[in-house]
DNA sequence: CCAAACAGAATTGTCAACAATTTCGTCTGC
DNA sequence: GCAGACGAAATTGTTGACAATTCTGTTTGG
């Protein structure tokens, strides 16, 4: 086992750790229940435990590890059910975000969602699945931030975070981008309206259907 | 400085600690904004400082706490935008579940929730603010619990925990009992009816009404 | 008299070693 | 042949000491 990573310079042991983590877990590289041994990441990150201790500490605050007392720490697994509770509440906060964002937004940031809608459609005419799935995701990002709802958005951003395997799965089954487009241009209609209770409708819509997909 | 809590027998000491030191925000017994050194937190609860020291990255992802690199933590202090996006969160996510809880709460439940009604209803009568503001903590307690939706739990408790001092301030402003009792009965109506629409509405026009109070 | 540089103290971040707990394999006694 | 006790290995929890960083009050040069 070499110690490929760099122990990094100016940046804080436990900050690279954390990041490192998050990013193998979010990346899928950490295989789900797999066993997080804190001598083994420790050497792998080339930090010591104590460093990986707290970042393992803060990966379970955002619901990614799953810790037991004195018997270790392991990838949590979401079910489909949670799946489907996370969802539930991604619909609302989201809509909340929608109907914030349909009022708040600037002009600027309206052409921006406009051209996010063409080139999602273009994507799935063009049948990329992954490339759709990484505008879509971009779609629901910037009508968060667009909201100016910190709050909201952080409480999202952690949601979203436990649902990466469930998200993948979901953009590769057939027929399914050409289902959400629709969706999601309804969505971006109706903030460009700068209609909130559309948007938030719209939304609601289309969190909904993506519940109904995850139920297989 | 006398260490007056016990080391604790069989409990650990991180959980110990976080619980101490959580129950103490709560209370009000650490000021606003108090600097929390984590020596002084060390010697006072009887633990060592890597204890502490989890227990205060465990609040700081509840947002109880604040923390900055090499500077220390604080308690932090939740300014009135804050409590307004917090509220919106909170407006959103508890509509979701009083509407679920509409659906899937038992007779029995509904029967309880009736009782608290009645009770809230003498609270006002007696002129008991601070009794009133306990019972409709547990109205809302309830009605989350009754809709078995886990994750939206979760995420409220987080919510409602850096709520605590301005709660304490909206319970008693003078006239405000009486006007939130309408709006709870509403809600308690609503889900007994079982109508997860007005339900939803019912909780979301209540706490509509927190957040024009909350801007006083 | 003021601004910038400079020590000193206070506080957090990191480390390596030790203690406590759990797990898993083995062994004994029936 | 099997149930339960026993013990070794692995892993986490805890401790105290050390290093790095930041803040505060003072001093010095203009």
């Amino acid at each position: 086992m070499p110690k490929e990573a760099r122990p990094s310079t100016g940046e804080q042991a436990k900050q690279h750790a954390f990041a490192q983590l998050r990013q193998a877990i979010l990346h899928g590289e950490m295989a789900p229940a797999q066993r997080l041994v804190e001598n083994e990441l420790a050497e792998q990150f080339g930090v010591t435990r104590a460093s990986i201790r707290a970042a393992l500490i803060d990966l379970e605050a955002q619901g990614l590890v799953e810790r037991i007392r004195n018997r270790g720490s392991r990838v949590r697994v979401v079910t489909v059910e949670e799946a489907v509770a996370i969802t539930e509440c991604r619909m609302v906060l989201e809509g909340l975000c929608a109907a914030k964002a349909a009022v708040a937004a600037s002009d600027e940031q309206l052409t921006e969602l406009a051209d996010l809608g063409t080139a999602m459609t273009k994507a799935v005419a063009d049948g990329e699945p992954m490339t759709y799935s990484e505008l879509n995701q971009e779609l629901h990002a910037k009508i968060r931030q667009y909201s100016g709802q910190q709050t909201a958005l952080e409480l999202l951003d952690r949601l979203n975070a436990q649902l990466v395997r469930h998200r993948f799965q979901l953009a590769l089954r057939p027929g399914r981008p050409q289902h959400s487009l629709n969706e999601h241009l309804a969505m971006i209609e109706a903030v460009r309206a700068r209609d909130p209770q559309a948007a938030e409708a719209a939304v609601r819509a289309h969190l909904t259907s993506v519940i109904e997909a995850l139920r297989d």
